[in-house]
DNA sequence: ATCTATTGTATTATTTTGATACTATATAAA
DNA sequence: TTTATATAGTATCAAAATAATACAATAGAT
């Protein structure tokens, strides 16, 4: 995507010939750590921006293709689970409407890229939003071209993001909610191995609502796709937890078809 | 859209200039009439070529209008229920790719367009996709100016359609079937006034699945939202049904946190 | 008056859910 | 060693939802 121009003070420009006009790809990567559901944000080399990871679309690739590029760059994984849920297309998505971060942006906007880059960038253009689930700690993110570092972000304690990135997440946490029965959520964001709790507290967190334990545990174990393992040891005061891991394939179907719980 | 251009054979001329680039919308408009769900096509004035209502983006327009100007062009009726359900940009999604009809195109393709709409129109686009609820009784479709008629196709008795239009319309049944609960179907597919009969065929031909009309009634009426009007006489040799007509705030709110079955 | 297909409702067993209780246990504190 | 404590695993029971079936009501045909 990225040319370097030598000689001059904007030394990166954007692959503009070999893109498809208009359109870009946007990623809600949700990772869960310390039992809390959260997600990759990217910060911008200049200004104080965060941004979702995303990019453009080359003519010679679908769609589809484009979005596993993306989230295959940023993360360094394959074969993530990765769903289209919606695409952004509001005539006042572009980098200049938010009030709060004009100047910025003006002042800062892009000073590595050429003239013709900087004019694509500022352009208006159509996103297609996907979400990934991944295991955090099999992930080592890598920042883009445009960007000092990646930081993973509790979904209740984001960040302003630029565009309408800000929506997109919440367009996203509220997909998740109501798919939640058709989504992997389990095997893609939890470890191997992991307790009730730990699942449980998935749950609660993408649904924002207390469940009570006993039943969790009961409707789980009774959809027949977890193995009992050896226990875990803690080290706190009290009984320790049994780690589960779940069948693959019965799982695969089973969130084919919809799991059907009510919470 | 369009501009006529004077003494020429071609005599249409699409807006290039104030389109935005790349990017199309499609429409899946559905109706419910004989207990069967239908989708609206357009015939296209050349070859003998279906096609989704669908059409281009303007400049000064967002995404959602877009698709709502080309939904009231198409039926002549407003306040439809609208709802984006799937953007698709495979590389191959061009009017060429499908050997059947490539004949056809290659020897028809808009001859009424001048040389650089024609261009316009056979590169490629990531179209998103809406599905809509209408009620056929009010609808009076009108085709576009590419198009000669338009018609209601039973679902299960589709034409092939251009484009990657088949698997649009896949797309939007599955996700139908996945979101029903959570979808105003009732209140926008069936008239003003309608029997419990005529409510189950229409959950039937959406799920492709028989129901227990016992239970199927007992369910609905516990929504609660249902008023029970004067009987319909038939004619036939047989109890007459009651007629309903829905409580719309009350659906609303039931259709906005998800209607709670399993069927 | 009788027949027939459909309607509205009831019944019953089964399954699922929600709320709570009870026992087990790994470690810390006494 | 004993006791305390927080969490885990399981059981219980009432309430609600679901599935399968039955049955009486009835508009019009015969």
């Amino acid at each position: 995507m990225i040319k370097k121009t030598k000689g001059k003070t904007e030394n990166l420009a954007i692959d503009i010939d070999n893109l498809l006009p208009g359109n870009s790809v946007d990623c809600v990567i949700f990772g869960f750590e310390d039992q809390q559901l959260k997600i990759l944000l990217l910060k911008w080399k200049f200004g104080n921006l965060w941004t979702l990871p995303g990019g453009f679309i080359y003519k010679t690739e679908d769609l589809d293709s484009a979005a596993r590029r993306i989230l295959e760059e940023r993360t360094n994984l394959e074969n993530i689970f990765l769903n289209q849920f919606h695409s952004f297309g509001n005539i006042n998505r572009n980098l200049l409407h938010k009030a709060f971060k004009k100047e910025e942006l003006e002042k800062n906007i892009f000073y590595n890229l050429d003239e013709k880059s900087r004019k694509w960038i500022s352009s208006r253009f159509i996103t297609t939003s996907y979400l990934a689930f991944i295991d955090i700690k099999n992930a080592s993110p890598k920042p883009d071209y445009l960007s000092e570092k990646c930081e993973w972000f509790p979904i209740d304690n984001l960040p302003d993001l630029i565009y309408d990135h800000n929506d997109i997440i919440k367009k996203a946490l509220a997909y998740i909610r109501i798919q939640l029965n058709y989504l992997p959520v389990s095997i893609n964001l939890l470890p191997h191995k992991f307790t009730m709790q730990q699942l449980q507290k998935l749950y609660e967190d993408i649904l924002k609502k207390k469940l009570v334990r006993s039943n969790f545990q009961r409707k789980m174990l009774k959809l027949g796709i977890f193995t009992r393992m050896e226990k875990e040891f803690t080290g706190s005061p009290n009984k320790a937890p049994y780690l589960y891991c779940i069948d693959k394939p019965k799982y695969s179907e089973l969130v084919k078809r919809g799991i059907g719980f009510s919470y």
